[in-house]
DNA sequence: TTAATATATAATTATTTGCTTATATATTAG
DNA sequence: CTAATATATAAGCAAATAATTATATATTAA
């Protein structure tokens, strides 16, 4: 694989970006599926719009892409960025985050009533 | 290779110590070769003490060594470090360093006089 | 011993960061 | 339309960060 063409500067700001247990995580959630807030909301002790602006750096930086669908925006990893490719080899040092997963599957935030 | 047993806090702290052009620089030249801060003073225009205090967090996070040498004491990678094995990766996105080392290979600062 | 060099530490400061609460906007349901 | 829900934005604040200058410590050379 090529070399990509990215600044010292650039990947040294993406890490920084990763460099944040939230976000980190949010990352590695994606790489799973892709979420909407109040998913999130469920995994993490902090406010909604704490998340909302963990997601928004994320975009800013164009490691995340929005989607809205009626009421929920699903956030997901964009595979364009440039250093896109550097997510596997770091989420491979980190725990599982399947049990996370696991958490909003059950709540299931974006279903309100059983009916 | 197995997945080592890091949480995601301190992947997330090692991404953050990263996450700086500064700091991500002397890893990058370290991976090349060992260093003595006087040396690093040469491709870097900020102070002295600066720079020994970004050697003093990569050091207290495990990820860099000290050796004394007479006067100087020499920098170089920890590769007993649990996340050593993500440098390499990340370092592939980054454009070469070799002419940060052609600066300090030229202006040989521990060599003072050339009797 | 003294002067020079290499490096570390301390104190200070401006900036950035991550959070909070309050509020605004957008969508859906009734 | 109105109420409820989902999300974003704004303002404010405490803590962390990266730099600086001043000073201390360690080593070498004379």
């Amino acid at each position: 694989m090529l070399q990509s063409t990215v600044t010292i500067e650039q990947t040294a700001n993406f890490l920084k970006l990763l460099g944040d247990k939230t976000r980190l995580t949010i990352v590695g959630m994606l790489k799973q599926r892709e979420c909407c807030v109040c998913e999130l909301q469920e995994v993490f002790d902090i406010s909604q719009p704490s998340i909302s602006q963990h997601l928004r750096k994320l975009k800013d930086a164009g490691l995340v892409k929005e989607e809205r669908r009626g009421q929920w925006i699903y956030y997901s990893l964009n595979p364009e960025n440039e250093l896109y490719g550097l997510i596997d080899p770091i989420l491979q040092h980190v725990p599982d985050l399947k049990d996370k997963i696991e958490i909003i599957n059950k709540s299931n935030p974006t279903l309100r009533c059983g009916c």
